[in-house]
DNA sequence: GTCTATAACGAGATAGAC
DNA sequence: GTCTATCTCGTTATAGAC
């Protein structure tokens, strides 16, 4: 908080724009980014959709602004796993926490929903969506390759495609648990999901207890 | 064909209602349910927009048609595997190979579309879904419990639990190659997928060619 | 079955006052 | 920055002629 504010007495104020974003992620998360029309944002907000042009003046602008500041909110999150988690387990649960809060707040991944309505974005949000996915399979496979110099996964083929393959199996896990409206669905994929990756005998047993593949 | 088709000589017609649902599906794989509209078809298909509406009165209606033939549609292909193939892992590369005729097309599934449009679909939509992926995790769970028993698959967890992965997984990897418009992305981690429930030692290398987990 | 015409509404967007 | 007013266009849907 700012000294001013402080001085001031007064809560922060949070800058209209950002609400409008609050607002319109929440929908997007839900209803998809062609679910929701500036009128939803303005009823939320209790301004006239005139103001929100003010802000925003396209609703491909927002759209842009949305993901960016996604992508911007999950990379501080991923650095702070980096700094704060040694392990590459404890990097991983935590990386799939980030995807079970989502899912706990009843909202789809953002990037995840608008990757289903790719083909009717506009560039620029087209751009943006694939930079998440590229930091993501970045961050992932260099956890990943650590792991397995280290002993603590064990897995085939390349971090890249595991990486690739993490992303995909919790954003599936994510859409179809939303039509059951049942977050324990995502999290016994999401513990399946890390169990496959796991090197540790006793971590990995499958959800029945039985003992999973052992090295030799 | 009939005979009445053979002797008149003439190419059998198709009825206009499944006409309209080609197009429909096309149009909802690759933009969603909510990204086109009765404007879209009627170009395509040459017709006024009011025709329509006398073979689905509402889009609601057309879109439970929607579901309802392309689970239909799955299901006589999923029955074909279950005859014509008794190994269980090829059962399960057909079932894959379904999804990537999908990705070929330069389409997304209808029903993991569907699934990201979920909150804003009709009551009959959302439950027409539901059946979908319900049966695809019958199927599956059938053919993964039958495969361990029988040696052929190795994994832990539940049978039913490993199907809803594997679905959700190959959902997911359709979801994110779409926006790299790269088919292979979609190939090699369905690859990778399949890999990860095979025991047999020669199949069960990574892509790179490194020798996976074995048996004891 | 398909057409023309039109209703009824909601979308994104802008002009200009305050 | 937010408002009122308005524009233009696209959407689903219906009535009634052919």
């Amino acid at each position: 908080m700012s000294l001013k504010k402080v001085i001031s007495g007064k809560a922060p104020a949070v800058p209209v724009a950002q609400q409008i974003l609050d607002i319109a992620e929440q929908l997007a998360q839900t209803r998809g980014f062609n679910g929701f029309s500036y009128a939803d944002i303005a009823e939320v907000l209790g301004v006239t959709k005139a103001s929100l042009h003010y802000h925003f003046p396209s609703k491909a602008e927002l759209g842009r602004a949305l993901i960016e500041r996604y992508h911007l909110t999950f990379g501080k999150a991923l650095d702070a796993i980096e700094r704060r988690t040694p392990r590459g387990r404890d990097k991983l649960a935590r990386y799939v926490a980030l995807y079970d809060s989502v899912m706990r707040n009843n909202r789809m991944c953002l990037c995840g929903m608008l990757a289903a309505e790719y083909a009717t974005l506009p560039e620029a949000m087209q751009e943006e969506l694939r930079r998440f996915f590229d930091a993501n399979e970045v961050w992932l496979a260099a956890v990943l390759d650590d792991g397995r110099r280290n002993g603590e996964f064990r897995f085939g083929g390349t971090a890249k495609q595991r990486a690739r393959n993490l992303v995909g199996a919790l954003e599936g896990a994510m859409l179809i648990a939303r039509a059951y409206d049942d977050g324990r669905r995502f999290q016994s994929a999401a513990k399946q999901i890390l169990a496959d990756l796991n090197a540790d005998p006793v971590a990995a047993r499958g959800t029945n207890g039985e003992v999973m593949v052992l090295p030799p």
